[in-house]
DNA sequence: CTCACCATGAGACATCCGTCACAGCGCCAA
DNA sequence: TTGGCGCTGTGACGGATGTCTCATGGTGAG
C-alpha cells in the first residue's frame, strides 16, 4: 500500500502532495499493468476517471467516419490522461490506446474530484496540465489548418528532437521508435505523405541521415524555421 | 462600485460567489468599453489578466505567416477569456479582437489567481470553462483535418442553429450575422469556398434560403448527419 | 533456405481547394 | 444620379495530397 503512495508521488501533479491526502488516494486508487494496443477509453464514453502513466505511452486519438485518424496527443510516462472531461460531466471527446506496454494508475472520478477540491495544489496542478494541453492543441490546429506535410513533419520532428534528441556534431541524433504510419496520423495524413516529406526534408538537408529509426537531423531551431516558412 | 459587483455577478463564473469576495474582485478590476475590432491581446504576448464578456462579442485566432486567419472561438456575452495561460505563465498561444462594440471586465492575472485559489466555486467553474473549450478545440481539430468544407459548413451552421435558431414550420429560421468571410476563418478556408459550398447545402436542401444574413436550415440533425457522413 | 509479412519508396491519377480575375449587386454619400 | 465600396457568385487554373498499385528490402518463423 505505501508502495502506492510511492506510486502516486511519482506523478508530477501529485509530487508535493501531504502524505495524509495521498494515502487516502491510495486506497482508493487502481494500479494496472497493461500490454500494447489496449483500449483505455473510446471517444463518446461516459468518463469514468482518469488515467496517470507511470511506464509506457498512451496515444489520444479521434477516428474519422471513414477510418482515418488523427493523433491528438502522445503521453509518455509522468504525464496524466483523459483528466479533463472529469468536470464538465461529459464524455471523452477522443480515444486512448497504450502504444507501448504500460503501468498506470487509474483514479476514479469521485476521489479526483475529491482531491482536486480539496487540496489547492492538486487544483492549480491540474489546470497547469489544462493549460499545456491546451496550448497543444491550439498549436496542432493551426498546424493542420496552414502548413503542408513537410512542414509538419519537421514541427514534429523537431519537438521529439527537444524532447530526445541528442546533439551530435553540427547535428542531432534522435531515436525515434515510430513507424511512418503514426507519423502520419500524429501530423494528420497519410503514410505516402510521410514518406514523401521526408525525401523533401532530405533534400533541404534537414534530415541528414536515416538508418531505421535512427534519425539525424538539423538543429532544431532550423527544423522550426523551415516549418514556420511553411514549406518550399 | 456596487454597480460593478452587479456586473460581476452577471458572469456565470461568478454568478454565486460570496458578496465579499465579489467585492474584494471588484474593487481590483478595471471595466471596459470598446469598439469593433478592438485587439484585446495578441499570440506571443505575457499573460496580463482574463477578460469577461458583458456585452458584445470577442473572436480568438491564429494568424499564419502568410496571412491566413483561423478562427478558434467566437466568445459572446457571459464569457470568459483567455482565462486558460493564466496558470501555466505562458504567452497567449493566439490572439482576441472583438467583432462587435462590447463591454469588458478586465481582471489583473493575479486577482483571478486568487480567487481561483481561495473559492473551490471558482476554481471549477474555471475548470468546466476550460473543459468546454478543450472540447471544442478537439471538435475543430478533428474537422480541420478530416472534412471537407461543405462538410464543415454544415457543422458550423448546426451550432449556430442549435444555439440561436429559431424553428420555422419543419426548417430552423437562422438570423446570422457573418460575412462569408468570417465563416471562412473559422472553418479554416477561404471565402470563395464558403461561397461554393453554400451552393452545394442548398442543392442538397439542407440550406433552404437565404435573404442577407437570414437563413432558412434544414433541421440541427439532418444537418449534423450530412456533416458526419463527410461531405457527398 | 524460403516464404510470409511488414515497412518503405515510388508512380499514376483524381480531387479538393486556394488563388486570381472579374462581374453583379446593394448601399451610402456626395 | 453617380461613383465607390464591400459582399457575393463564378470560372479558370494549378498545386497539394489522398488513394491505388506495385516494387524493394529486411526480418522472423517454419
Amino acid at each position: 500500500m505505501s508502495d502506492l503512495v510511492a506510486l502516486l508521488r511519482g506523478a508530477p501533479i501529485f509530487a508535493e502532495l501531504d502524505g495524509a491526502v495521498l494515502a487516502r488516494l491510495a486506497a482508493r486508487c487502481v494500479p494496472r499493468t497493461v500490454g500494447e494496443g489496449f483500449t483505455l477509453f473510446r471517444a463518446g464514453d461516459r468518463c469514468q476517471g482518469t488515467y496517470f502513466v507511470l511506464e509506457g505511452r498512451v496515444r489520444i486519438y479521434r477516428t474519422s467516419p471513414d477510418g482515418r485518424e488523427q493523433t491528438l496527443a502522445v503521453q509518455g510516462a509522468g504525464s496524466s490522461v483523459a483528466e479533463m472531461p472529469m468536470f464538465d460531466g461529459g464524455p471523452y471527446p477522443a480515444s486512448g490506446v497504450t502504444t507501448a506496454p504500460s503501468r498506470l494508475i487509474y483514479l476514479p472520478r469521485a476521489e479526483f474530484e475529491l482531491a482536486f477540491r480539496t487540496d489547492p495544489e492538486v487544483a492549480s496542478a491540474v489546470v497547469r496540465a489544462l493549460g499545456r494541453r491546451m496550448r497543444h492543441l491550439v498549436q496542432l490546429v493551426e498546424t493542420v489548418a496552414f502548413r503542408d506535410v513537410a512542414a509538419r513533419l519537421a514541427m514534429l520532428l523537431a519537438d521529439y528532437a527537444e524532447r530526445l534528441g541528442t546533439p551530435a556534431g553540427d547535428s542531432v541524433a534522435l531515436q525515434l521508435e515510430r513507424t511512418q504510419d503514426e507519423l502520419a496520423t500524429e501530423i494528420g495524413t497519410a503514410r505516402e505523405s510521410v514518406s514523401r516529406a521526408h525525401k523533401q526534408l532530405q533534400a533541404k538537408g534537414l534530415l541528414r541521415e536515416r538508418r531505421g529509426t535512427a534519425l539525424l537531423l538539423a538543429p532544431v531551431a532550423e527544423l522550426r524555421e523551415f516549418a514556420r516558412g511553411d514549406g518550399r
